[in-house]
DNA sequence: CTCTGGCACTCTTCGCACGCGAGTGCCAGA
DNA sequence: TCTGGCACTCGCGTGCGAAGAGTGCCAGAG
């Protein structure tokens, strides 16, 4: 059990050790805070820390920077979240306003997100998952080839060739198109495979296997389109993480490439409020010197998707988290209105 | 006037630099490259081509590095374009192949050129400009909003919302999108003003503010998708710049946020051959220690795109110009197929 | 006139010894 | 349990010297 003061001490040196990024000692820090005890009385302090796995020293005689284990304490019991002033709330909204359509609002997402935080953000767009159908429409291109085009309530469009096993009346497609929307405009996704199902009884022999191919194309395109996209930016801020370089920022830009690995990321959040995986705490390989913080938003209290940043483990948590909840919130905001 | 010998031992030069990342000497040359002279000869011919600016020595008594002059004359007298090997060219034609809408022709070109020259990789979506109209589509989703579907025949969909002056029955919808489609299907773009400016006097007076909204927000699509997107990545490889990390990652970075600015970057290269920008050449300032390789592609005879690679000014200009030769045409004959 | 070998000179780089200073651990005493 | 003191450890910066790479120039040969 740590006392109540070896907790200021661990505080202290997190807050000190993000400020100058270099390890502190136990005289500066009773220097810079003002904890009533002597530079030894802290000594012995942070020898317990260190036997604690808190706090480590990275060669003898230099000072501490906290281990992954001492930020996870200092996120959960030390430091709170920083609420973001008026004048930055004010600013976040007035920049998300101007936004026109979904593509821009993400983009304007990432680009606040990566400012507020000085550090890489990543946005997921808003997921099918919960969305409606408004529309589903069918182009002829050709005799057998047809163009399905799904339209959402979040304002996305989907497309995708379809080749008909055999050449597809214009009647028949009117038909089809009548029928198709009459039973999915406006029904969730999730929704639309037993609305459908039984569609192709509805038509003669010849056109059935069309039918089918149309439906299973549209089927498909709701399931791929919950490989959700995203969109990261900010990356110019790797160039902060340290002093020693390529080594650390190879991986982590790699792994900002991989959208699988940051969906998956994202994905890991399951908490209502905001989320932090610090250091080996991201399965990750590649994000192992860096803490992922990230929050679910949504328009409603339904979380449609999640955004968040990547940044050093070294990072200023509660400014980080107070920006990342407030843009969230915003975003949720916005969406809701459009 | 430089001798052959003299343009020799720049080639040289060029090439161990490029190879070896230091600063190549005199003696290193004559061995490296049976250049048939002495050491002392190739010194004085170093002096010379220092005193034309083609070199230079970054410090008194160290070897000699190309300048972007240099690499100029390297790129446009010493060196041709290296071919893809014909395993290398199955590879890439299969990678491609197997894409399945055109967002994943483009990702899949992206993460080739990254891959093959273990670089920055640039690619543009396919331009609208010179393309042609398969499809226009009008939805109504209430009785004065409809929305327009714009279909490309390069398969892209582009869709706005339309608020009509007036409500706007089925059967003039049914009848604008006849006529709409007769007239501008197959068309090209730039020809579409022309031959839908008299459409609305079709048109019932009722209905005439409607048509013509429609037709102004047609128009205005095609002119704003000419803003075109582009899809980056390989940002890994900017690891393998060289030792002065931080200072000259960070503006590269910064540039490659702006997709402003890398679309006037590829839009400048005009010639119908491969275009490279080597280091102050590049108008941005941030990538003044890059080159640039781009190549327009597209499918048949004409250019609808542009796509291209971001290195270090100290890059093997015929490799890269051969991969990036090579992607382009693959990647118009994908095109040119489906 | 051009090429070559030789020579002196310039700098960078590396290794090493040294001293400084920060920081630690431990101990005895309050 | 806290405090002050003290000895000890190391990392880091500095200065110096040797080594090595590379250059420029010059005089002589072809």
């Amino acid at each position: 059990m740590l006392s109540e003061r070896r907790l200021q001490v661990l505080r202290a040196i997190v807050q000190d050790y993000v400020g100058t990024e270099e390890p502190v000692g136990s005289k500066a820090l009773t220097e810079r805070h003002n904890l009533g005890v002597s530079p030894a009385t802290v000594r012995n302090d942070m020898a317990a820390l260190e036997d604690e796995g808190f706090i480590a020293q990275p060669h003898t005689s230099a000072g501490r920077i906290p281990t992954d284990k001492g930020y996870r304490l200092f996120v959960d019991k030390l430091a709170g979240v920083k609420p973001m002033t008026a004048p930055e709330r004010r600013a976040i909204q007035n920049f998300l306003e101007g936004a026109v359509d979904l593509d821009d609002v993400v983009a304007r997402t990432v680009r606040l997100l990566a400012q507020l935080t000085r550090q890489v953000a990543v946005v997921q767009y808003p997921s099918l998952t919960r969305s409606t159908v408004r529309h589903v429409e069918l182009l002829a291109l050709a005799p057998a080839r047809l163009m399905l085009v799904l339209i959402t309530d979040t304002g996305r469009v989907e497309q995708r060739m379809v080749d008909c096993p055999a050449p597809f009346g214009e009647a028949s497609l009117a038909d089809l198109r009548a029928r198709l929307n009459s039973r999915v405009a406006g029904r969730r996704f999730t929704d639309v495979p037993s609305l459908v199902e039984d569609l192709p009884d509805a038509f003669e022999a010849e056109d059935r296997g069309t039918v089918s191919t149309v439906l299973s194309t549209l089927l498909e395109t709701l399931v791929e389109e919950n490989e959700e996209r995203l969109m990261i930016g900010g990356t110019a801020n790797l160039t902060r993480f340290g002093h020693d370089f390529p080594l650390v920022i190879r991986p982590v830009l790699e792994a900002l490439e991989e959208q699988v690995v940051l969906l998956k990321l994202l994905g890991e959040a399951k908490d209502p409020g905001v989320t932090v995986r610090i250091g080996h705490e991201n399965a990750h390989e590649g994000l192992n010197s860096t803490s992922v913080v990230s929050v679910g938003y949504g328009s409603g209290g339904e979380t449609v998707a999640k955004l968040g940043v990547v940044g050093p483990t070294r990072m200023d948590y509660p400014g980080t988290m107070g920006a990342v909840r407030a843009v969230a919130r915003y975003v949720g905001q916005i969406l809701a209105e459009s």
